[in-house]
DNA sequence: CATGCTTCTGTGAGCGTTCACAGTAGAGAA
DNA sequence: TTCTCTACTGTGAACGCTCACAGAAGCATG
């Protein structure tokens, strides 16, 4: 007469129901699901003993309708679909992020506000508590949502820095202007003297930086800064070509390409190709995020690698400090050069 | 005296404060919040005010504690990271299940268990009941953890037809045999005729419906079935340029290659490009999915559209149909040529 | 007038936890 | 002995919701 046939779920075991195994209270139980500290060795193996036995798991909706705590977090990308189908770089990000959050045994909601409407809806879903914390990925500028999220109180930390630094908001980011650096000596010290750039996004920190390292660098080798030898774009491929058409046609001489993204460097590279240059013979081309996309590209691209797996650690665990009622913090990590074919 | 000073959280309103708010009780307020039958237009209307003045959003974890239900469902990719960073369908089904399952107010958890220890994890948290139902991608073999999750009677509803059919599974899959044929006639309506293929995954259903539509179409256009002409990949870039290269070498003289999906045709091109054919002249080829990566591609690429957003449509629907009690159900989708410039 | 039906409303109980508090036992100090 | 302190344990009361049930009101039927 059991209720476990195949395809029906039994009524799970409680912690009432360890308790009864174990021989001991609720409480008991309760302090040894959460550090178990006060209580007793005896107790402690009992206890887990009995966890064992009856298989229990812990109904974390009880448990969230008391702490006030929902042990999830999410994920928000505020991007339009096309970067986040065309970008590698987000599901490195987010691959990163789930498994920093597992090891915490905290599940991760994704939530992808490619139009205003949505934008709406999640912000009224976060606001309304459901979610602990959020890692916000939005390269874009002109976001409101950090603003509106820190706002309210929610604990929040972005991947790069982020616009409006007028409401302290935690993130996360490498080190965009010492990579940038990095590359053009590179580029500099394999005999480069044109050495043009694609810039990302410029109402972004991130851009800026990039395109600021490159002129550090360029001044520092005593190097007049061309005008002509810069073009900006938005980090996708198709901008990445269209830039490079344009850097050929404005400044024909260019021996070597500083691309502020991989995404874009592989449609310089596809726009070069085009236009008959050899990569690395003619034009080197420099990439930057070290995005699977790096590789993928014929040549396989020189670039600065962003440090993926660290980034989303440290924005995991900023994020769970702030919960925990720290304040916001910065974290800055180093970038690293990485050789390949197409320098 | 109030605490809802910047920073700090006021405590939410409840279920009561609407109902006293309203002047009713909190069973009226329950009701009108779960479809609002039984309740008079008045006290509708009455509650629904009070609902907007107090800014009240229902708190899941009391409901779900008292439902049994979590509202909210899992998205489990089991699939080497390489594979998640490499292939952008995945991005496209995950932006259409979080768009499809926002309109039910149902956020999606991200669960990728790229390794066997993950796995472990995640299937342990499935079947304790933390969400209601799970949509799954797996387009590799032997995945025991569909058998393990519908043995555990978790609401289930697959990408592609899975494997092992012995405990009937709910998935979703494009017409992959129809697809194929109708890719194949195409090519040899354009007078090819020494046609090659390189295959997904055979262990795969998919891998082989789309070898049988190949297959058949060339017998009913009366050419022989060679097998030169045929190698297998795993849907992978790199297996398609493997492929590609062995494909030339066993058959010098192929003027056509239907590829299994986007992405190894993408490695397709690269080597015929690397081996002096020109595409779509000498060679022209065909891909399948119609991912992001076939417009990317140069030239961009005929291909089989799968109908990506009524996929993750269907999912979400059968998935919550079976949470609601119906039986696991089959929905094959019909797929489209789309014409580009390789061909 | 009683009876039944339908439509609507309020109330108490309880979902499975954690938390605060009260209490017990044992060790050591006065 | 008595007291204090520490280490541990049990208990009742929430948390905010839904659900079952009881009942009220209105209306038609017998």
């Amino acid at each position: 007469m059991t209720m476990n046939a195949a395809g029906g779920r039994r009524r799970p075991p409680t912690i009432h129901d360890v308790a009864r195994e174990a021989g001991v209270s609720r409480g008991t139980v309760s302090r040894v699901l959460n550090g178990g500290h006060y209580v007793s060795p005896a107790a402690q193996e009992a206890v887990n003993a009995a966890i064992r036995r009856t298989g229990y798991v812990v109904n974390r909706h009880a448990r969230s309708l008391i702490t006030g705590r929902s042990d999830s977090i999410g994920f928000l990308l505020t991007e339009p679909q096309e970067r986040f189908f065309e970008d590698p770089n987000f599901n490195v990000l987010l691959r990163g992020c789930t498994q920093a959050l597992a090891a915490h045994d905290i599940p991760l909601l994704l939530m992808l506000a490619g139009t205003e409407d949505e934008r709406r809806r999640i912000t009224r879903y976060i606001t309304a508590g459901h979610v602990d914390g959020v890692l916000l990925v939005s390269s874009h500028s002109g976001d409101p949502v950090a603003e509106q999220l820190r706002g309210a109180g929610v604990p929040l930390v972005a991947c790069g820095k982020p616009i409006g630094l007028g409401s302290k908001v935690s993130y996360v980011a490498a080190d965009d202007r010492d990579g940038a650096r990095d590359m053009v000596r590179h580029l500099l010290s394999l005999g480069r003297r044109r050495v043009g750039m694609v810039t990302g996004p410029l109402d972004t920190p991130g851009g800026v930086e990039r395109l600021a390292g490159y002129k550090e660098v360029l001044a520092e080798a005593g190097l007049d800064f061309d005008e002509r030898l810069v073009v900006s774009g938005d980090y996708s491929r198709a901008s990445g070509e269209a830039g490079a058409e344009r850097l050929l046609a404005q400044a024909a001489d260019v021996d070597a390409v500083f691309v502020a993204s991989d995404l874009m460097a592989q449609g310089v590279l596809a726009a070069l190709q085009r236009a008959g240059r050899r990569v690395p013979e003619d034009v080197a081309v420099g990439g930057f995020d070290d995005s699977p996309a790096a590789l993928a590209s014929r040549p396989e691209l020189t670039t600065i690698r962003q440090p993926w797996d660290r980034i989303s650690a440290e924005m995991v665990r900023v994020l769970l400090a702030q919960i925990g009622g720290e304040d916001p913090a910065a974290v800055i990590l180093p970038t690293e050069l990485v050789k390949r074919e197409s320098t």
